[in-house]
DNA sequence: ATAGTAATGATAATAGTAATCATTATCATA
DNA sequence: TATGATAATGATTACTATTATCATTACTAT
């Protein structure tokens, strides 16, 4: 089964390959209508699965309630913050803890979703300035 | 705002922390009700947030949909297998790796959520085996 | 034992995603 | 370039996990 090049295909991996934050269906659907007017929501999450499963796109499950997602394939992992919901990259552990997990529990390695949550630099800054008015 | 004990209360942390399963809402509704016949899918799904909010349980936002809850919150993270939906715990990256999100991100961290995808050993057996045959 | 309040059960509401289906667009081939 | 097979689309409905509501009940400090 071969991949047709739709107009709707090209331009949701344009945008999620050019934009660094990392959009949900819905964001992608209110930008992909300036240029395509009539698109579906349906058209969006159709090819949002058929471009992760072909491995050309990443989707985040993070803890927000609505998927993520990352046209960046290479490996990395996502920080965010829980004040703010921003999401940056961060660097992944490193080869060397896959080899460990590979060796101690028998799984073969795909891939992995590493989210790290916290307090961006503004929101651990305005916090502090919080507790010292107190 | 004191936490008062009660029975759907205890028996949803003591039924997360022997299970060494990760449940979801669902799945701790129809245990639960097994020694606590009359209650109800929103008690649990309130009790999981506020045991959540207070750190005795782990919320994973894994990629089937659904939430799972760990009764484990020892520093420790996920592999789940994309044939069969095993999930099983494996160690964290470790602190060194931490410290260095720490110095780059600026952020000041707080958790993290750390899922490895791949195989188990039997469905990799088993895809073998199917190759193999070919 | 009681008063104050948090927690509960039952249910409705919400929201994100998936399924359906008739129509349209893509693309290998002629 | 025209054509035919079929994948993709838009519009809509259905589904499912989670959250909100509200009257009633259970917990706990006193």
């Amino acid at each position: 089964m071969r991949m047709k090049i739709t107009k709707a295909r090209r331009l949701i991996l344009e945008e999620l390959r050019k934009c660094r934050s990392h959009p949900t269906a819905d964001e992608l659907f209110r930008r992909l209508r300036l240029q395509l007017p009539r698109v579906s929501l349906a058209t969006i999450y159709r090819n949002l699965e058929l471009l992760e499963r072909r491995g050309l796109i990443r989707r985040l499950d993070l803890g927000s309630g609505r998927r993520h997602y990352d046209g960046n394939i290479a490996d990395h992992a996502h920080i965010r913050c829980i004040e703010c919901g921003a999401v940056a990259d961060i660097c992944s552990p490193g080869r060397r803890w896959w080899h460990e997990i590979q060796q101690e529990s028998g799984y073969s390695l795909i891939g992995s979703q590493i989210e790290v949550i916290g307090l961006c630099p503004r929101c651990l800054k305005r916090k502090k300035g919080n507790e010292r008015r107190r």
